[in-house]
DNA sequence: ATATTATATAAATACATGATGAATTGTTCA
DNA sequence: TGAACAATTCATCATGTATTTATATAATAT
């Protein structure tokens, strides 16, 4: 009966359990995670990139959006739906035409950086 | 020639017209769209996210993750699955335990950025 | 060998989400 | 006024996804 190994179980041995402790007490609030997890949802939708990019070029109206994107404009509304409901584009009415824009260049910013990324990692080059 | 399809340009004069052709030609290709999207949905799930910000703090064997953020080993197992797939974490065995740890630094500072930026915006954490 | 432990996978369920066309709202202009 | 139009919302269908239970695989100890 030999003792146990530093990497013998991981619920009982001392080493780890002061580690997964350590770690625990780093852990931020509950709510952080799901705020953060809800904008990359968000994000995480072809459409909805696509939207979010356009937007980084020009203010524009939901149709000229969906002319862009190549989808519907029932589809495009639906989606802009949710990234207002993030805060993440804002609107401005003229006439009958509603304009979209991106409220923070954060956002446009993050995107290219994240598209740019991509384009030098191994994800793209095959 | 009423034969409009879904996608129309609205205001078929010539301002918005070019407008919405400068913004075409700025779009990539279509499957960065699709990798950034795989990549922000991966992230846009409150577990993952917590996964990701534990392994920010130490390589973890899969069952103390499970301790760490209170899930079932299973479920972690299930999503450490979808983050090999992504590269955003590699495993290391050890006897018959599996060492997770983040793939690429980036991820964390990613993370870690976004997390502040919640943290200033609106909601205040710890 | 068998038993035990750590992960992984499979199947099943329940819920969430995306796309679409139809109906609706709200605005402009003839 | 009402016809035309931009945008939104509704209803529906189809697909996707998270979690759980149960089972399978792999390493190790007895």
């Amino acid at each position: 009966m030999t003792g146990r190994s530093k990497n013998y179980t991981c619920p009982e041995d001392g080493i780890e359990k002061e580690l997964v402790e350590k770690v625990k007490r780093a852990m931020l609030n509950d709510e952080i995670y799901e705020k953060l997890a809800d904008i990359f949802k968000i994000m995480g939708d072809k459409t909805r990139t696509k939207i979010l990019f356009a937007l980084s070029e020009a203010d524009l109206c939901v149709c000229d959006i969906a002319t862009v994107i190549n989808m519907s404009v029932s589809s495009v509304s639906h989606h802009l739906r949710y990234l207002r409901a993030l805060e993440l584009v804002k609107f401005k009415k003229k006439g009958k035409m509603v304009y979209y824009s991106i409220v923070d260049q954060h956002i446009s910013r993050f995107l290219k950086l994240a598209a740019e990324h991509l384009s030098v990692s191994s994800f793209v080059s095959k």
